[in-house]
DNA sequence: TTGTATGCGTTATCAG
DNA sequence: CTGATAACGCATACAA
């Protein structure tokens, strides 16, 4: 059993509430003569004491804790982009716990129900609901949230990119590689980015063909079984993991088909398939997200403008040579 | 605010701990009449109840919640095992937090502290620290945990793959493409796999040039600096990230010369490189790893092994026609 | 079948 | 400067 205030007081021949004072530090502390601050501290030390967070936050109501839940953990983006989170709001003196919704909108409302009766500060939310109804109806009022990467229509503590402009200049870039008929492999059509990607790019190009599946891998892959013997210059996936998937199941395909795609494909540029990729700034991102949400939890109340990140656009030497054959 | 049991208690004219019955369900809820019941429950419902969990842990012991600490969540190894671990536990009735010590001793040694005063049931961790001792100095006696990926001495409650066989094999694979003498990345000393993987490796072949640093992609570029002008048949990489900075710097490089790693190289078998990559089976580490979890948090007494995963080697087909060019 | 009283480990209020 | 005492929200032994 961990030793608890009592044991400490007993052990300092002092009370609880002394106790408290001291290991509170601050203004409290201050106002403890010395010897009775020594013995208590020793006593801390020697019983090897560790506050209970959880009576702690009981009583408080804060427990320097902020939730990040993203869709898919499994996805290197999530996976940087939870790393910068974790340090930034580290350097803020808040610890983060990470949650999965696994692309999963159940599993999403779990959390999203579990994670403030556990008593975090805040809440970062990469959403797979789509509407601010449904986010009210699970969460708290008041419960400080900024939605990061698909922002909700009338949730203000937002920060992402354009998705119109990210599309926008992929597009730009796939016409200059004189592409005109493409097919799309898009992610669930009630995930906003994607849904939005694929009705740009479907405005931009004639589409021949089009799956939609879960954002993984297999549904890249299955992609390409699907579209085997079409003509089209390119295939736009609407994310990584799809374009990944793609790629994959690529081998024994048209190696003059362009792959467009979104977030950072890896290794890219020495995959000998044409490649152009619209990158996230995953660094700003991070860093505006924690800013926002920093700032609420300071209880600052003025009010809260979405933030939007620019982009880049990233090709390969294949796709480079494609534009420009010399 | 949130509505309490002493809420409900007044609205549906009855005491506290009727209400708590009700709502606990199961054998003291049946001993409540039927009217009462409904009463209680309608309250619940119209007021929106939501149990404090800090309340119940604090009261019960039990927060129904383990933790997983991995060194690198931007690692999408880590992403892929933290989203299995996840749904594994979720099917136990347990909801994870995810931290990220970073490859940071020092944040590691915090979050060690921290998780335990929250109030978690149990533990799973990918440690950075070397020993047993200097684990069970930050973790309270008792807490439920599962080393995993890089064992501890003397600490049996543990799972991860055989370095030395996985290594060996990777060797086999190697000396078969008429490697010799090899350059090796390697990630840092203190980290068990990637010192063992190392020594493996140095006892195989000629070792004409190495660099040790962080498990980064920076690391693995800077290696290829480093090694230029040397000569060996391979490059050998401690694990995946380290890997694939030899590979994004290897563009200027030739390309005869094999690259053997650990934990899978996305879209490898696109690469010109030739490519062995011995890989953990992710799947089989998380089952094994929440079945160990769950049955100490179940209470079990009975003597934990070691569980040792199997593992497989994968090559591409530049690597298939280095070997046996046809 | 239900209510009362107590305690989980803290912090905060109020005396002294 | 310090010590009782009362919450925080919940679960439970003990009465009734």
């Amino acid at each position: 059993m961990s030793p608890t205030l009592s044991d400490i007081a007993k052990d300092a021949h002092t009370s609880v509430s002394t106790v408290s004072r001291v290991l509170a530090g601050g203004n409290a502390a201050r106002r403890i003569s010395a010897p009775t601050t020594q013995r208590v501290m020793d006593a801390a030390r020697r019983l090897g004491y560790r506050p209970n967070l959880l009576a702690r936050s009981l009583r408080t109501r804060r427990s320097h804790t902020v939730a990040l839940m993203v869709s898919d953990i499994a996805n290197p983006w999530f996976g940087a982009l939870a790393s910068l989170i974790e340090q930034a709001l580290h350097r803020q003196g808040y610890s983060l716990v990470l949650c999965n919704s696994a692309e999963d909108v159940v599993l999403e409302n779990e959390y999203l129900q579990l994670l403030p009766q556990k008593g975090i500060d805040g809440l970062i939310l990469v959403p797979l609901l789509r509407s601010k109804q449904a986010l009210d109806e699970q969460l708290p009022a008041g419960l400080p949230t900024v939605i990061l990467d698909r922002p909700l229509g009338g949730h203000s503590a937002s920060v992402s990119t354009d998705q119109d402009e990210l599309t926008t200049r992929l597009c730009d870039a796939l016409a200059k590689a004189g592409v005109k008929r493409v097919a799309v492999v898009a992610g669930p059509e009630h995930v906003s980015t994607h849904q939005r990607r694929a009705e740009v790019i479907a405005s931009r190009f004639e589409v021949v063909a089009s799956i939609r599946g879960p954002a993984r891998q297999e549904t890249g892959r299955a992609a390409i079984v699907k579209f085997a013997g079409m003509s089209f210059e390119a295939v736009v996936a609407t994310n990584n993991f799809l374009g990944i998937g793609v790629l994959d199941a690529m081998i024994s395909v048209d190696h003059a088909c362009v792959l467009g795609c979104f977030d950072d494909i890896p290794l890219m540029h020495l995959l000998p398939v044409p490649i152009v990729c619209a990158n996230q700034d995953v660094e700003k991102l991070a860093e505006a997200t924690v800013k926002m949400l920093v700032r609420q939890l300071d209880g600052s109340k003025d009010v809260i403008e979405p933030v939007v990140i620019p982009s880049t656009i990233v090709t390969n030497g294949a796709f480079s040579k494609r534009v420009d054959p010399r």
